[in-house]
RNA sequence: GGGGGCGUGGCGGAAUCGGUAUACGCGCUCGACUCAAAAUCGAGUGGCCUCAGGCCGUGUGGGUUCGAGUCCCACCGCCCCUACCA
């Protein structure tokens, strides 16, 4: 007896290729380079989940095919593995981070290994090991050195209960997520990377890029740029002046007030004395709340008070008063705008709450009730002077002449994009290689200082007095620099550092001297191909995108992007159940009665629910809903359960036959059955149950010699188009072809080629067992034999009236007319053709034929 | 409000240079093998009807065409991102 047992097969090729060093890669000039990456994971305390394999088996899947088809495959992995769920763990646990987290890569490096994956092993990163963060505080000393890192005052989310600042993910309606204690808003002194500076080439360059359009369109939409104007308004009888940014230059002439920002240096010198306490107090109230509330407030009424001060117009001389309003945000333009209410929605909305002046500057093409709404259209100028009568477009070039020979002001492009705050007072990250001397002086150490490595403490929690966890580490933190005492910095780096560069340190894991040397980024140059969640689309990619230039023009790397081309897997989900209580039960512990449909109450929706899914082993009901797998439905699958049930070959396929790979999808592990079966039958094609016999040819039907074929033209379109799924559909139908006999000697080792980049653990074990010393891992692809595609009869549709009465068989080089006269001829046609004339005759060739009759 | 994506059997999905809708698989039904079960193999499986045939059917309603899941117009529903950026 000797059945498919992937229990026995695949650890012993798992073990083949580390031993045998298959997958190592070093530069190679004789043979073309292809980088393919996954994006590394967080080593989370609860293991990988099967969501996780997705993009592991697409990247291993590609990376397997580029090798037999003569590439020198990079495809690296490695853990991200600085960041604040390892911190929290050890305040809970009260031990380092440092031997959480190895810990925890120690299992993710289980669970990884036994899916048989061909990454690069040797080259495994760990972005918390000093060995590699020495080298991120380098980059960190060159943006330094470039000017591109700096100190500044900024505000931040302040938890005082936590006693820390939080990300802005963290916060969610003014609380912190995880504890629900309010957050406010502080200024504090942080890091921040003057990514500002690369706005334009960071546009610029998504050009070349092969990415998702939708990717693409986030990261324009987060940089955010427009084209307008700064113009100087002055404080009329003060020698206070303000600017203000504004993409309707043209619009000037209706510009009936303008808003200062709360936080605008100029409220507090402007405002009168009948004003001041209304203001201030508004002010006041504006500072503390956060943004989110400022955002929830929006979509409410429009808050404002008047300062008593009054700008003039410099287009027309006219006094306007000059308002404060948080619905002018500080941190963008230059925190103050004119107000025109005719024709911008927002200004329209204040103007009607305020009671405010609304002058049309722009007549639409047709009538328009400006007391009703704005018109932010086309048109042309009215009220505007000597500009009346110009178009929107005309009007923009002419009135920027117009305020730049008049010296009040010029043309103006503006981004979205704000500095990075890159500093977390936080102890698991990258320590900042900076020290503070006593009189103020910020130095950078010197690269021969490096790494700076995180110090022990005794807590990983702020100080008493507020002060980031590093500040604890008093020795550490009190240090001299050119024999003058100093302080080191004690704020670390955000989770995003690591993984900026991370794909550069793959090229050359374990230099002592650089972060990669240049002959190995000579070589790899860039990822060709980059496969991640969505989730990613703006801040990483963007970053990252960021240092690679910054490198790029220090000469560091000889591209101007990182990755060449991007894909996006969908998520996986996962069906939750829950009874009405609340509780939630994992899918293995439930199953459906058809036909035994009952009533419940929704703990989701608190309504009625009919539902034929039950506790296993009871009558209590459960409702079914599709979500995110993970700890708080209860629905997480682990794929070692799954290898343990069926193999890690059976994992690989299911999860790319699931369907597309840049589909959000439900995991069903009933559907491994089938994937399962269909190994079993491909294994049974080739080993003899009974006596463990690897079974001699029996030789290929033509049917299955045409269905390999399709079968090989599907796997290799299938893989340069990232669509995983069709190819195994293609290659049951081969076996389903083969009808349990063992096919010709070529056309079986074709077929396990195209299978091994999918399920490589039972194609290297049948290709050993035709009697193959080495591993299949770099056997040349196969190539379709047109010939095998071809049949010696069509299969031709024939319809009546474009509705389809009969399908027949014709010789593969029958002719029109033939075809015709045959199509005519069937019984059931020449039924619908009864009594009517025959129009006009389509023939579509070796597919169809339509007969217009009336 | 803005941007992007998606609606096809009981389920996952296949087919979009317009040409047999539901490939492949799950589930289900029946049959074979077996004392029995598992495994395996074979057959069937969109709905309806007056069932050698026919009608309806790809979110809804129109349109173009000999022919529409696919193209055009209008709408409905769901998901994701983003949000006063002047």
């Amino acid at each position: 007896m000797s059945r498919y047992d992937p229990a026995t097969i695949e650890p012993r090729w798992q073990q083949h290729w580390a031993d045998a060093a298959t997958f190592h890669v070093d530069v190679d000039p004789d043979k073309p380079k292809y980088y393919v990456l996954c994006m590394f994971p967080y080593p989370s305390g609860s293991g990988l989940h099967v969501g996780h394999p997705e993009s592991y088996t697409a990247v291993d899947i590609v990376a397997r095919y580029k090798r037999m088809r003569g590439f020198n495959v990079l495809n690296p992995i490695g853990f991200d593995s600085f960041g604040l769920p390892a911190e929290r763990a050890a305040q809970r646990e009260n031990r380092h981070p440092a031997e959480i987290t190895r810990e925890r890569i120690a299992y993710f490096r289980e669970q990884m290994q036994r899916l048989g994956f061909s990454f690069n092993w040797e080259r495994e990163i760990s972005t918390c090991e000093p060995e590699y963060y020495r080298w991120t505080q380098w980059i960190f000393l060159k943006l330094y050195e470039q000017g591109l890192a700096y100190l500044a005052e900024v505000p931040v989310n302040w938890c005082p209960a936590q006693g820390t600042v939080l990300a802005n993910e963290e916060v969610v309606d003014g609380r912190y997520v995880e504890t629900g204690d309010p957050v406010e808003r502080r200024m504090m002194k942080q890091w921040m990377l003057r990514i500002t500076a690369y706005a334009e080439r960071l546009l610029e360059d998504l050009e070349g890029l092969d990415w998702p359009e939708g990717v693409l369109e986030m990261q324009r939409q987060w940089i955010g740029r427009s084209e307008g104007a700064e113009v100087r308004f002055d404080v009329a009888d003060s020698d206070e002046s303000f600017v203000v940014y504004t993409t309707r230059p043209d619009t000037l002439f209706g510009a009936t007030w303008c808003v200062l920002a709360p936080e605008h240096p100029l409220v507090t010198r402007i405002t009168t004395d009948d004003r001041r306490a209304e203001v201030e107090a508004y002010v006041a109230a504006a500072a503390n709340k956060s943004d989110m509330e400022r955002q929830l407030a929006a979509d409410k009424e429009k808050t404002g008070v008047f300062t008593g001060a009054w700008a003039i117009n410099p287009v027309n001389g006219e006094k306007i008063p000059v308002w404060v309003a948080d619905y002018v945000l500080s941190t963008y333009g230059t925190g103050a705008i004119m107000a025109v209410p005719a024709h911008d929605e927002r200004d329209h909305a204040f103007a009607r709450k305020f009671g405010l002046e609304i002058r049309p500057v722009y007549q639409p093409d047709h009538d328009h009730d400006f007391q009703e709404s704005a018109w932010p259209g086309e048109g042309r100028a009215i009220n505007s002077g000597q500009f009346d009568g110009l178009t929107v477009a005309e009007f923009k070039t002419a009135i920027i002449d117009w305020l730049e020979e008049q010296g009040v002001g010029r043309r103006k492009v503006n981004y979205k994009l704000r500095d990075w705050l890159f500093s977390r007072q936080r102890y698991w990250g990258e320590p900042f290689p900076i020290v503070h001397l006593e009189d103020g002086t910020v130095v950078p150490l010197s690269p021969d200082d490096l790494p700076v490595t995180l110090p022990h403490v005794d807590a990983y929690k702020p100080t008493e007095d507020g002060q980031p966890p590093l500040a604890r580490a008093t020795d550490w933190v009190h240090t001299t620099y050119q024999g003058k005492p100093a302080r080191r910095e004690t704020n670390t780096m955000p989770q995003w550092a690591g993984s900026c560069w991370y794909y550069l340190r793959y090229m050359d894991p374990h230099n002592d001297r650089l972060p990669f040397g240049p002959d190995k980024v000579a070589y790899w140059r860039n990822v060709d191909l980059y496969i991640g969640g969505v989730e990613h689309a703006v801040l990483h990619l963007l970053y990252a995108r960021f240092w690679h230039k910054v490198l790029y023009d220090i000469g560091m790397v000889p591209t101007k992007e990182p990755f060449q081309k991007l894909f996006n897997q969908g998520m996986i989900l996962a069906y939750a159940y829950r009874e009405s209580s609340g509780r939630y039960h994992h899918p293995d512990t439930v199953e459906r009665r058809p036909g035994q449909a009952v009533e419940m109450v929704s703990a989701w929706t608190q309504e009625t629910v009919t539902t034929d899914w039950f506790v296993k082993g009871t009558d209590i009901p459960v409702e079914e809903k599709l979500g995110k797998m993970g700890k708080s439905l209860n629905n997480s699958v682990d794929p070692l359960d799954i290898v343990k049930r069926y193999g890690a070959d059976t994992l690989r396929v299911y999860e790319m036959f699931m369907g597309p790979l840049e589909q959000i999808k439900p995991w069903q592990t009933s559907g491994c059955e089938g994937v399962h079966r269909f190994l079993s039958r491909v294994w049974r094609l080739f080993v003899d149950e009974e006596t463990g016999e690897t079974r001699p040819p029996e030789g290929t039907s033509k049917e299955a010699r045409k269905a390999l074929h399709l079968a090989i033209q599907e796997a290799t379109e299938g893989i340069e188009q990232l669509k995983l799924n069709t190819p195994i559909a293609k290659m049951m139908e081969f076996v389903n072809a083969c009808k349990g006999r063992t096919p010709a000697r070529e056309d079986a080792e074709a077929f396990l080629l195209i299978l091994s980049p999918w399920a490589p653990h039972i194609a290297e074990e049948l290709w050993h067992r035709l009697g193959h010393d080495r591993s299949l891992a770099y056997e040349p692809w196969p190539e379709v034999d047109d010939s095998a595609l071809v049949d010696d009869t069509m299969t031709i549709v024939v319809q009546v009236m474009g509705r389809k009465r009969a399908v027949i068989e014709v010789p593969a080089d029958a002719d029109k007319d033939e075809i015709l006269a045959r199509a005519r001829a069937d019984e059931n046609v020449a039924r619908h053709l009864e009594g009517k004339t025959i129009r006009k005759e389509i023939y579509v060739p070796g597919k169809l034929v339509n007969i217009v009759a009336n």
